[in-house]
DNA sequence: TTTTCTGT
């Protein structure tokens, strides 16, 4: 019994160092892409040092982060600024842990320059290409190249918009019956609710979540794709504030399946209490606010 | 309306 298992663990090792070297040959013999100061790295910020190290973010984005980030860091590892959104990367799983936005009605307008086909999708060179994940992983994958921070939240500019193509901020999504379907209508619905509130942060990002098998014991299982084993989320969660006019505060929080999800099924059942996702995703969110300023939680008021 | 992929 005690050999068979052993057999078994020593075989799945085997599996394992075998991709992981395949893995870092390649790697090797592509480590000039490493590092080249001129690409368009976004500010990176940390605790100890904030958003004013990179020589590319100029003061007017400096602020533009302060705003989008106005209600707290959710967690600090590998934390990168674009023009528009801030996301903190993952590498182990290569999907961000997270990715913030502040949405106006203002800046989801449609701008009529601007226009999504003229985007695509690339890696980011500003991430170490170990780590980094590149089309050819979602290739066939059978799954979409999802935006974490959505697109269509980003039609003011251009630049804005191209930004959200870069590989950091997508993740693998079910494609018909979630991301261009039921993901896409919470999208949309977190775009809407800019008609109601002058402001919307918006948090976004994925979950793994532990499930029981059949042994009764819980595990935390989920299918990596290409060579760098990019990480295929169980589910994706939002996490929303809302400014009303009169100063008071609001909160929504969701989760979603990785699956195909019926189109009629209401938003309003993926809401879940906030709590339940920091501690799922070991993150806190809106840690700025205290939650006594906040009058109502999934339209409850508190 | 917005979200994507297709061993062409």
């Amino acid at each position: 019994m005690a050999t068979k298992r052993l057999l078994k663990y020593s075989l799945l090792s085997t599996v394992g160092i075998g991709s992981f070297l395949a893995g870092s040959y390649y790697e090797k013999n592509n480590n000039s892409i490493v590092c080249k100061p001129c690409l368009p790295i976004f500010g990176t910020v940390s605790a100890a040092v904030p958003f004013t190290t990179s020589p590319q973010t100029t003061s007017s984005n400096a602020s533009r982060i302060s705003q989008i980030m106005k209600y707290g860091f959710p967690g600090m590892d590998h934390v990168r600024s674009f023009d528009d959104f801030v996301l903190s990367y993952d590498r182990k799983t290569r999907v961000a842990h997270w990715v913030f936005e502040h949405l106006t009605a203002e800046n989801t307008k449609k701008n009529d320059g601007v226009d999504r086909a003229l985007c695509d999708f690339k890696p980011d060179e500003s991430i170490h290409s170990y780590f980094r994940s590149e089309n050819s992983d979602y290739k066939r994958s059978g799954y979409d190249r999802g935006h974490l921070a959505a697109a269509g939240n980003h039609k003011g500019h251009q630049k804005h918009c191209d930004q959200t193509f870069y590989l950091s901020n997508m993740a693998p999504q079910v494609g018909v019956g979630f991301n261009r379907d039921s993901w896409n209508r919470l999208e949309r619905y977190v775009r809407k609710l800019t008609n109601t509130y002058p402001n919307v942060y918006c948090c976004t990002g994925p979950l793994y979540l532990p499930k029981k098998e059949g042994d009764g014991k819980k595990y935390v299982r989920y299918e990596v794709i290409g060579e760098k084993n990019v990480a295929v989320p169980t589910h994706f969660f939002k996490v929303l504030v809302m400014e009303t006019s009169d100063g008071h505060l609001e909160m929504e929080s969701f989760v979603m399946p990785n699956q195909v999800i019926d189109n009629e099924v209401p938003l309003t059942s993926f809401q879940v209490p906030p709590e339940s996702i920091e501690r799922a995703a070991g993150l806190l969110f809106f840690d700025n606010v205290s939650r006594s300023k906040i009058s109502k939680i999934n339209g409850k008021k508190q």
